[in-house]
DNA sequence: TCCCACCGTGGAACCGGTTCCACCCTACCT
DNA sequence: AGGTAGGGTGGAACCGGTTCCACGGTGGGA
C-alpha cells in the first residue's frame, strides 16, 4: 500500500530528465541504447508502472472503445461481441460495456460517452441510431461503427437479411412446403430492430415468387424472446389449416416454437418443421435447422474497421463477410 | 470539433474562480445560491461537460470496475454477468470486460489491472486466483470480489455445488436409476475450475449413501464444451452394461449429452435419462432437466459486495442466495 | 580552424480537474 | 467600539504523465 513510484523517481534513479523517460516509455526514437537500458534497470528495481489516467490526460485519448449493447436479451449479439474482444484484446485498448434493454438505455449510454475523453471510440452491435444520437457522436468527433446496423451514413458491417429470409424459403420449399408461417418481432419493437422485418421481407418474397405466398393468419409477431414466441407459435398450430412449417426470424424465437410444438404433441419434424435464424451455438446443440449468419466474423470485422477508423486509414470499406447459407439438421421435413 | 470548453471558462463567464465551479459541479457545500445559479447558467452557455480523464487524474479514482471471466465459453458466466450489470448498471461506475480464454489471459487481464488507477475494484467470476495474483491486487490496494469462486481470503459468492450434486443423485434416486453416470470437467482444466469436482463429490457420496455407489468406468471427464461432453457420452452409452442416467456437470455439456443420445437413436427419457445444473435461460427451452442455481443473483450479490468494499462499508458478509433445487422437466424419466 | 548539423538529453509547461489555504466580509457578542 | 466566528470565495499547488524547446557535445565539411 505504498505510494506507486512515478515517472520522476524513476528519473532521479537512473540520473535522468522525465523526458528520457518518456521517450522510454514509449519506445519514441532518440535515446542512447545505454540511457535506455538504465532507464529500464531503474523502472525494474522500483517496480514502476505508469499511471493510466495520467496518460490519459496529458495524451487526450483514453485507449478504451465502448459497446453499446443488448447483450443479454440477444445470444446473437453475445456471439457478435465474442468477435470483436477477438480483435480488440489483441489490441492495447480496453473495453467498455453498456448493455441495453430498453431504447431509453442507449441514450444514457450515447450521452456517457458523449465525451472524447470517456472513449477513443464507439461500436454499437443491433441497434439503430437516431438522428440526434448519430449528430451528438459526430459532433464530438467520436468514430463509430456498427456491427448489425444498416446504417449508410456510417461504417457498418451488416448481414443481408432479406437474403437470410429468401434461403429460408427455398429451404422449406425443396423440402415440400407450401403452407408455412413465420414468427418474428413486432415492427415496433423497443430497440427499432429491423432485421425481423427484412427477413420477412425475402421469406415472403421467396414464397410469393414459388406462386406459395404467405397467408396473412400465418404471419405472427410479438416482443423478442422464447415465451412470446410459444404463444405466437401455439396460435398457429391452432389453426383450422394449421402451416405445415415455421420460419422463425431468430433462433432463440426458434426454440420457444419447438417448445410449443412439443406441448402441442406434435413431433419435430414429423408433425411440423421448424427453421431458425442466426445459428447460435445452441443450436447445433439441439439440432435445429437455421439460418447460419456470420455472427462472430460481423464483430470481428466491426472491430476492424473501428480500429482503422482510430488509425486514420480514411473510410475502409465493410469487409467481406462469409455468405449466409442453410444449416440443416433435424428440424426441417417433409411435410406431413 | 472545436476544442470542448474547461473549467477555467467557465469560471471566467461566471466571474468567479475555478475552485467555486468545481464545488458546484461536486455539489460540495459552501456556495451561495446565486452564485451557484450563474455558475450553472455559465455551463449551460458553454455546453460545458467536465473532462472525465481530468478528474480521474486528480482524484485518484477510475469510476470504473473490471471484470474477469470466461464470458463466451461458458453461458452461466454471461447470466451471471448480468446480474453484476443490473447492480452496476445503477451505479455510476462503467464496466471494463476482460475475457479469459486459457489461465494465461487470467494473468495478463489482472496484470492490465494490477495498477489503482486503472480500475477502482475488480470481479472476477469463476476463476480461481493464484496466490501471486491475489497478493499482486492486495498489494495494490484494489478491492476485489469473487463470483463462483470459493476462495475465503476474499468477499465472495459461491453456490453449493456438493449440495447440487447430491440433490442431482436424489433426483435420479427417486426416479429408480441406481446404474448412473457423470460427465464432466477434467480436473486440472485451463482455468483451474473445482466447481465440477464438487458437483460429482456430492453426486458420488449421495449415490453411495443410497447403496448405489457409482462405477469408475461411468465417471467421464474431459475438457469443458458441448462436443466433448457428447463423446464421453457416447463411450458411456457404448458401454456393456450402459447407465440408466447421466448427470451432466453444466447445461452445456448435458446438450452434448442429449445430442449423443439423439445420435445413439436413444430416446430421452425412455431409452436414458439426463440432468444437468446450472438451469441457463436455453435449458428451460428444451426442457432440460436441469439443477437450478441462482446465477444472475449471484452476479448481483458478488457486485453488491464490491460496491460496499468500495464505500468502506467495512466487511460484508456475502448475502443469502435463493437455493438450490432441481427443475424438474422432461429428461428425467423412469430408467427402461 | 571554424561552422554547422544533428544526436542525445534535461526540464518547464501543459493536459483539466480537485483541494486546501488564505483572505474578505458580515454578523453577532461583550 | 473592538473582537471573533464563520460563511463564501479566489487561486496556487497538485495529480503523473507527454511534448517541445533549448542546450551541450561530437563529428564532418569547407
Amino acid at each position: 500500500m505504498v505510494r506507486p513510484p512515478h515517472i520522476r523517481d524513476v528519473a532521479a534513479l537512473a540520473g535522468v530528465g522525465v523526458g528520457t523517460v518518456s521517450r522510454v516509455l514509449n519506445d519514441s526514437a532518440g535515446v542512447a541504447d545505454d540511457t535506455r537500458e538504465r532507464v529500464r534497470a531503474a523502472m525494474d528495481d522500483l517496480g514502476y508502472r505508469p499511471s493510466n489516467a495520467a496518460r490519459r490526460l496529458s495524451l487526450g485519448r483514453t485507449q478504451t472503445l465502448g459497446v453499446i449493447a443488448p447483450f443479454f436479451t440477444h445470444p446473437s449479439v453475445v456471439e457478435r461481441v465474442r468477435g470483436i474482444d477477438d480483435v480488440v484484446g489483441d489490441s492495447a485498448y480496453d473495453l467498455v460495456l453498456f448493455n441495453v434493454e430498453t431504447s431509453g438505455q442507449a441514450e444514457d449510454a450515447l450521452r456517457r460517452f458523449a465525451r472524447a475523453d470517456r472513449v477513443d471510440g464507439v461500436l454499437v452491435v443491433s441497434l439503430p441510431l437516431s438522428d440526434d444520437e448519430l449528430t451528438a457522436l459526430q459532433d464530438q468527433g467520436i468514430p463509430v461503427a456498427l456491427v448489425d446496423v444498416d446504417d449508410e451514413r456510417l461504417p457498418h458491417v451488416s448481414n443481408d437479411d432479406v437474403l437470410g429470409g429468401t434461403l429460408a424459403a427455398r429451404h422449406l420449399l425443396d423440402a415440400g412446403h407450401r403452407r408455412v408461417a413465420f414468427v418474428g418481432d413486432t415492427v415496433e419493437n423497443p430497440f427499432g430492430f429491423t432485421s425481423s422485418a427484412r427477413r420477412l421481407e425475402g421469406f415472403a418474397a421467396a414464397m410469393e415468387e414459388a406462386g406459395a405466398p404467405l397467408a396473412p393468419e400465418c404471419i405472427r409477431r410479438g416482443p423478442h424472446g422464447r415465451e412470446v414466441a410459444g404463444l405466437l407459435a401455439r396460435e398457429l398450430l391452432d389453426l383450422g389449416e394449421p402451416p405445415t412449417a415455421i420460419f422463425a426470424a431468430s433462433d432463440v424465437q426458434a426454440f420457444g416454437v419447438l417448445d410449443a410444438a412439443a406441448r402441442a404433441g406434435l413431433d419435430v419434424p414429423g408433425g411440423v418443421s421448424v427453421i431458425g435464424f442466426d445459428d447460435i451455438d445452441l443450436a447445433g446443440a439441439i439440432g435445429l435447422t437455421t439460418v447460419r449468419q456470420p455472427l462472430r466474423e460481423s464483430g470481428r470485422a466491426g472491430a476492424r474497421l473501428l480500429l482503422a477508423a482510430l488509425a486514420g486509414d480514411g473510410h475502409e470499406d465493410a469487409p467481406a463477410l462469409p455468405e449466409l447459407l442453410v444449416a440443416a439438421r433435424r428440424t426441417v421435413g417433409a411435410p406431413p
